[in-house]
DNA sequence: AAATCACCCAACCGCCCGGCG
DNA sequence: CCGCCGGGCGGTTGGGTGATT
């Protein structure tokens, strides 16, 4: 990325070149949390230029929403996230943001970021398409099972819920997606899952798993209609 | 200890849409 | 109807950093 102090470009107006990109500084975070703390908002082009940000409305916009917002929630995507996260977009596809109006406190981004980073990951190691059925029975019998376990656990525990994290918590790398597509310590229902590997190194036993599983005979159209329902889950369970 | 690799994610880009004059 | 502008969205980039060699 070329950072730049200024945009010089010929036939921009001097305001213009004068636009900052990059990394915002503390300073312009505070500058634009008290300018909307005062004056709210919207309009955001005016709203750089009166509260005296050399940035594009756009980029105070997106500042805003996905790391100032009060209640932008940051740190690990949990199980019941993940779990929630799989489910929308099998039913909406790559709609972010619509997919984030069901996680309080997650944007588009980060949502958009954990299924590039994890979840097409995960499908290329397994050398499929995420729209294959490959891949959704792969998530339907070893990493769905695998995360309703975890929630289960947790819940039992008390450890899943994480409270809010607020801005600038640090997250763990090894901790983000942590297990989730780690084998399952037990049984359930997808047998010989394969052995205890770590983090990270999750793509043998996916694929052997995958090889060893015997798929119950059910018809695939249903998979975007009525494959499994978080909330159905969630409300057995009581988890949420 | 240094170099390299792999991953995460903040930020940007381009496109699209709707409202308004 | 048309053009402009603000805003929203999905896709992409690349810097930072921890892990590995």
């Amino acid at each position: 990325m070329e950072f730049q102090e200024g945009i010089s470009s010929t036939g921009l107006q001097s305001e213009e070149m004068d636009l900052r990109r990059g990394p915002w500084t503390v300073e312009e975070d505070l500058v634009l949390m008290n300018y909307i703390t005062a004056h709210g908002e919207g309009r955001w082009n005016s709203l750089a230029r009166c509260a005296g940000l050399r940035r594009t409305g756009k980029s105070c916009r997106l500042r805003w929403l996905n790391y100032l917002r009060p209640d932008v929630r940051r740190g690990n995507i949990t199980p019941e996230e993940q779990l929630l996260i799989l489910e929308l977009h099998c039913r909406w596809g790559n709609r972010w943001s619509k997919i984030a109006q069901h996680l309080p406190g997650r944007t588009d981004n980060e949502i958009k970021n954990y299924w590039r980073t994890r979840v097409l990951k995960h499908a290329k190691q397994l050398k499929c398409d995420v729209d294959s059925k490959k891949f959704r029975d792969v998530m339907r019998y070893l990493w769905v099972p695998r995360l309703v376990e975890r929630i289960r656990a947790g819940a039992a525990t008390g450890a899943s819920k994480e409270p809010g994290l607020g801005p600038g918590k640090p997250t763990s790398p090894s901790d983000s997606f942590g297990m989730e597509l780690s084998p399952p310590p037990v049984s359930d229902g997808c047998e010989d899952a394969g052995v205890a590997t770590v983090a990270g190194d999750d793509s043998g036993w996916l694929e052997s798993a995958y090889d060893d599983l015997v798929l119950p005979d059910f018809d695939q159209s249903m998979w975007t209609e009525n494959l499994w329902s978080v909330e159905d889950i969630w409300a057995q369970e009581q988890l949420w």
